[in-house]
DNA sequence: TTCCGACAGTGGGGTCGCAAT
DNA sequence: ATTGCGACCCCACTATCGGAA
């Protein structure tokens, strides 16, 4: 069950509040104290977390997210080193050295009975009472407030709040407007130096290259593609074509420029972009073009931000 | 009839594993 | 031994289509 997109947060009595967290969604099946643990393409990833095969709890199905913490707060770049690894002996150095927690909000199965068809409230009631928790597992707090969560998450720089009806039941697969996710996406306005096509045509915007402005000149900060196809697309490139270059315009090589084909401009085109902060490379993450700043010029991002 | 949800297809960063070089 | 690429993980967004309202 995955939650949607929400605009307004709900509030009343009929909804609690989760924290989002930033790490990787997984079921957990536990038979005899073991856990085999699936990802949300039902891939069988039980051998890259072998620190949360030991669950102290009786047979069932746990839903959860596993997150590596990094000072208290989830790093997902910690966790895509571990995320991958299917190699039991490097797993197991890696549970060693940076070591991820389960964090388990729902139980879907208890002994053999289905628990999809209760309402959330006593599924969680069941979890609590479960109480699977041990050095390696957790279960997150749930919380009446939901302002109150969204604001704390943002001081926290945590990714978000996903809301939750008391009343629903677990739907296995579906996107439920019944669970609702408000993640911290900040809008920033960056500089356009170059673009890619998309893939299967040579003329078409698929993505645009953006840098921010220094006083070592511009540096790469990543590609924005999401947001860019059907009407915007067109647009772009009518606004592109002019400011045509030959060079690149960032001062740091840009990756992968000949696998996807990239056409420079001349760095004048200032654009905004909605992301999930930074990767560890600086690189946007997430990124989602949101429209264009006739308003601003690359002098006026200097400095700034 | 209109509207909405599911799906497919586009794009992003990042990592690992493996086949090709 | 190195490199490139696909398969995964996290996603956002747009267009389309079929069924529900």
């Amino acid at each position: 069950m995955l939650a949607t997109r929400g605009d307004r947060l709900p509030a009343g009595a009929e909804w609690c509040h989760e924290v989002k967290w930033d790490g990787m969604r997984v079921l957990a099946e536990v038979t005899s104290g073991r856990a085999r643990l699936w990802s949300r393409n039902e891939n069988d990833v039980t051998v890259s977390f072998p620190e949360l095969a030991g669950l102290d709890v009786p047979d069932g199905l746990l839903d959860g997210e596993v997150v590596a913490l990094d000072a208290g707060r989830p790093s997902f770049g910690a966790l895509a080193e571990r995320m991958h690894q299917r190699n039991a002996r490097r797993a197991a150095a890696l549970a060693e050295s940076r070591p991820v927690t389960l964090l388990v909000f729902d139980l879907l199965r208890e002994g053999d009975r289905d628990l999809t068809g209760l309402p959330l409230e006593q599924r969680r009631a069941r979890l609590e009472r479960l109480d699977p928790a041990t050095a390696s597992c957790q279960v997150p707090a749930a919380y009446d407030d939901g302002e109150m969560l969204l604001e704390a998450t943002r001081q926290q720089q945590l990714e978000g709040v996903v809301s939750k009806r008391l009343s629903s039941r677990y739907v296995p697969g579906a996107r439920s407007p019944h669970w609702l996710k408000f993640p911290h996406r900040p809008r920033s306005s960056w500089v356009v130096g170059g673009w890619r096509p998309e893939t299967g045509s040579t003329d078409r915007v698929g993505a645009v290259l953006v840098g921010e402005v220094t006083p070592a000149g511009l540096v790469f900060r990543g590609r924005v593609g999401s947001g860019i196809a059907g009407r915007t697309a067109p647009v772009l490139r009518a606004l592109l074509a002019p400011l045509a270059a030959e060079r690149s315009p960032f001062v740091d090589p840009v990756p992968r420029v000949d696998a996807v084909g990239t056409r420079w401009v001349r760095p004048e085109l200032v654009v905004d972009v909605e992301s999930l902060g930074f990767s560890h490379h600086d690189r946007l993450r997430q990124p989602s073009f949101r429209g264009v700043r006739t308003d601003l010029t690359p002098a006026d991002l200097a400095g700034g931000e």
